[in-house]
Formats: C-alpha cells, structure tokens, sequence
DNA sequence: TTGGTCCATATGTCCGGACAAATCGTTGAC
DNA sequence: GTCAACGATTTGTCCGGACATATGGACCAA
C-alpha cells in the first residue's frame, strides 16, 4: 500500500515529526489507510517527504505508541485492526457521553469552602483542616439522573462558578485555566445505595451503584481534584482499554 | 543530584538504551534517585557513560513514556513523584492480588469446549456456533470466595489443564504459550447479586456486585480471550491510573 | 516432499553534530 | 525598586550515515 498525500511544511513552527504524524493518523482515521495496510519503508517514505529517517521514525514511533501502528522488523509498518485501537485514556464524564450523543445536562448543587477532611487531605496532599474548594453535581441524561459527583479542589487553583460548571465541565474549565490534568488514579466499586442516593438518584433503596472516586494530577505531580462520584449501574459502565508494554 | 552508578556492557545483546533505562528504574523505583531529584543534563551523562545524546535520550524517552521522569526544557529532567507513577496496565486479578499479598488460590469449576453464543462470538470474532473453549473458575481469597469468572478462548489456542490453570493462572498459561496479550478492552458495572451468585459467594442475595467483562487481543490483533467476571463488591475494587497524552 | 541455507528487505540500534526554543537567574536601565 | 533585556543552561528537533538483526521467501539438497 502506497502512503497518500503526505506532505510538509518547512515553514510551520508544529514539528516535522508531528506534522507526517498528524497526516498518518488523519489518514488512518477516515481509513484512507485501511486496517491492515502496510506503510512504505522508512527509508522511501523519508525520501519521498524530503526528510531523513529519524524525523520519519519519530513520526511512526509516535503513533505505535499511541496504538495506531504496528512495527515488526524484517516487515515493516502495518496500521493495527481498527477493533483494537486505543481510546483517549483521561477524560471526565462528561467527555465520555457528550461523546457518546447522550447529550447529558449538570446541575451544581453546591459549591462553596470547606475544611478538608482527612481523606480529602490525604488526596489532595495537604493539611487535614486546609480550606478546599467542594463541588457537588448531579448529572443527568435523557432527562433522567445518572450520577451524584462530589469533587474538591485546592483554593485558589481557579475560580469556579455555577454557569460555567453546568456548560463547559469541570475539566473543560480546569483546561482553560492552564491547568492540564495529565494523569488520574481511581479505584472503582459498587455498593447499594442508601434511602437518600436512592431518592436523589430515582433508584430503589438496595439497587446497586458503582462508585468511583479519583485524584487527577498536573504534569508537575500537584494533586488537582479529588473526585467521589456514584453512578445508577442500572445506566453506566466503566469502559476502559488496557495495554501491555 | 548526581546520578548513581550506571555503566553499560558493549558485548552484550541487551541494546544500551534499554541498560540505561533499566538501571536508572532501578534507581528510581529504590529511591536511589529520590522523586524529585534532577539527573545530570543529556549530554554529561553521555559523556559519563561514553554514549551519545541520542542514545541516553533513548533511555530517557523510555523512562518518561513509562511515567518515571518528567522533561522540562531549560529546566532538566526529573524523577517524578511516587504518588504519581503508573503501574502495569494489563495483569490478571490473579497477578493483582498475588502482588499485593493476598495469596489467592483458584478452583477450577468447569473446562469444557462448547459452541459460541452470539455474544462471546461477537467478542472473539468468531462465527456464532463455533467451537470454543469454556472456562470456568471460583477465586478465593484469605480463604473466603471473591470472584466467579468465566472465560471463553478460541480452540486450539493452546492445551489447558486444571492443574496447571489452578497453579499458574490463565494469563501465565497464555504466555508460556507464546501468546502475548497486550491490549484488553474491558467493561466495568455493577448488578445486584442473584440467589444462585449470592450462594456461590457467600454474599445475601441482593448485594452489590462489580462485573467486568473483557476481551483482551494479541499483537496481531486476535481476540485470544473473552471474559465475564463478577466480585464480591464489599470485598474488591478496581484501581487504575489513567494518563493523558 | 521435506528441511536447511542463503539472501533481500525492513526495522532496530547507535553515532556525532547542528541549530531552535523554553526556562530561569542576572544584569542593567529607568 | 521595578521591569525589561540578556545570557547561560537544558531539552527539542533534525540531519546523514553506519551496522545489527529479525523476517520471510527463494533456492537447493537429502
């Protein structure tokens, strides 16, 4: 398989590697380049784009991280089965069902300052007793209540208000303000849900909820956010993708 | 901070990238090199180790891709905190559970070869009413039931027995076989637990159950596993690290 | 037919060098 | 005293080349 219309632009401050790289992916995206497919080498692939090499291989190193490509040697580079590719691997909720054309809706039901409990504290590496941010939502699809979401935040890490959170998202917001959460550890679980889960979530008392509470981290290791969310298992499931390296 | 000792063997076939990156995770992961501390800039510890920059910045690249050192241009290139960093991605439970000390036992409940339902015919790419190989096991832990999983595999994918399955694990088994898993897709819910679950689990009817179902590929992209499972939720949750990139 | 050897092919590893760009502390002008 | 400009430091990008090694097919011999 000859690689499509691949081209580069000397000019342009986005690196070269990153522009070949964008191009492939866009290419393997709309399946101009079919599952299957294989790349041309390294080396014509190099010379047809003008560039040497490593700027090629830095390129396809690029998206065999990212799952899009596989390399074997003595073969060469094969785009991977569309089945198994890799989904974005950090977003919040409401990413995940916008996405989905769920189109769900939040309301903030509160939103004020707190002293951080020692669980909050330990999440969020600070003091028990230092003043947090607390966030608590309800989010609805389909006119009907999915989940009740708990977050806290560090002070002073942004400032939140009520109309921005029910439009953009809590991570949409964070992002605007220069804060990128690049990593998040959560732990998922189920339990039953207590009278006042079950009123507010329009569940029956006893029907099973899945928890999930997370700590999301910027680059510089800074905890963010502390999440403790409940979902109607009735309405949601967890989908993630696993890899091996 | 200085960097602790690293040397590199010319004669061996382990390339010299990747004796780097090992003996600096070492350093790492045993606080050698506490979070925080700064390594040597790229081109002294070439220098050091009689490598060039792109090689050591080979091992460094490997490091950051794996979440163990962060790079910030200007600045250098530091360990990050512990807090942060990202475990394997792709264990069995029973991995999960050894690590963490719990000595799980399995009993192998089922081993038979049965004719594919829609579902797990979807799953493994196969037509529905082909043969596959059905699998059923109870985990214990501390003594007391944890988990029922069942799983289904294609024929012929390799011989399995109960012994070795109860001593080693379905994953250990694939491996040993030349079959690599590197990519799962997984669900995760929850469901309240049947009479005939609660029994197998030791659970009241109607407690909370965390389900997961999964399928897991192989670097060709075969589907080599299905698996349904369901945990004890008062007695087990998922944890995960999600990264963005 | 079967098995092993050889070879072309493609990726994997490594080198040495060059310049660009971000960061941060210092210096100097106002 | 404040702030902007500068410069040192460090990683980011890119080049051109060299040799190593795994793969798979073709060829040849038993």
């Amino acid at each position: 398989m000859s690689v499509p219309v691949v081209s580069v632009d000397r000019s342009s401050p986005v690196p070269l590697y990153f522009q070949v790289a964008s191009q492939l992916e866009d290419a393997i995206r709309s399946e101009t380049l079919p599952p299957g497919s294989r790349l041309d080498n390294e080396i014509q692939l190099a010379r047809r784009l003008g560039l040497s090499r490593p700027t090629v291989r830095q390129a396809i190193g690029y998206l065999v991280d990212r799952g899009l490509l596989v390399r074997r040697r003595g073969v060469g580079t094969q785009v991977v089965h569309s089945k198994v590719r890799r989904p974005l691997e950090l977003t919040s909720l409401y990413d995940d069902l916008g996405a989905a054309g769920a189109m769900p809706t939040t309301t903030v039901h509160r939103l004020d300052e707190v002293d951080a409990d020692p669980t909050v504290a330990d999440a969020l590496a600070v003091s028990p007793g230092t003043r947090v941010v607390r966030l608590e939502r309800v989010r609805h699809a389909e006119g009907r209540p999915l989940a009740l979401m708990t977050n806290h935040l560090p002070t002073g890490l942004l400032d939140l208000d009520v109309p921005a959170l029910e439009a953009k998202g809590l991570y949409q917001l964070l992002r605007e303000n220069g804060v990128h959460p690049h990593l998040a550890k959560q732990a998922i679980g189920a339990r039953t849900a207590s009278a006042r889960e079950a009123a507010a979530l329009g569940e029956r008392r006893g029907a099973a909820l899945l928890t999930m509470t997370r700590v999301a981290y910027a680059t510089t290791g800074q905890a963010v956010e502390y999440g403790a969310h409940v979902y109607r298992a009735s309405r949601y499931t967890f989908e993630l993708t696993l890899v091996e390296r």
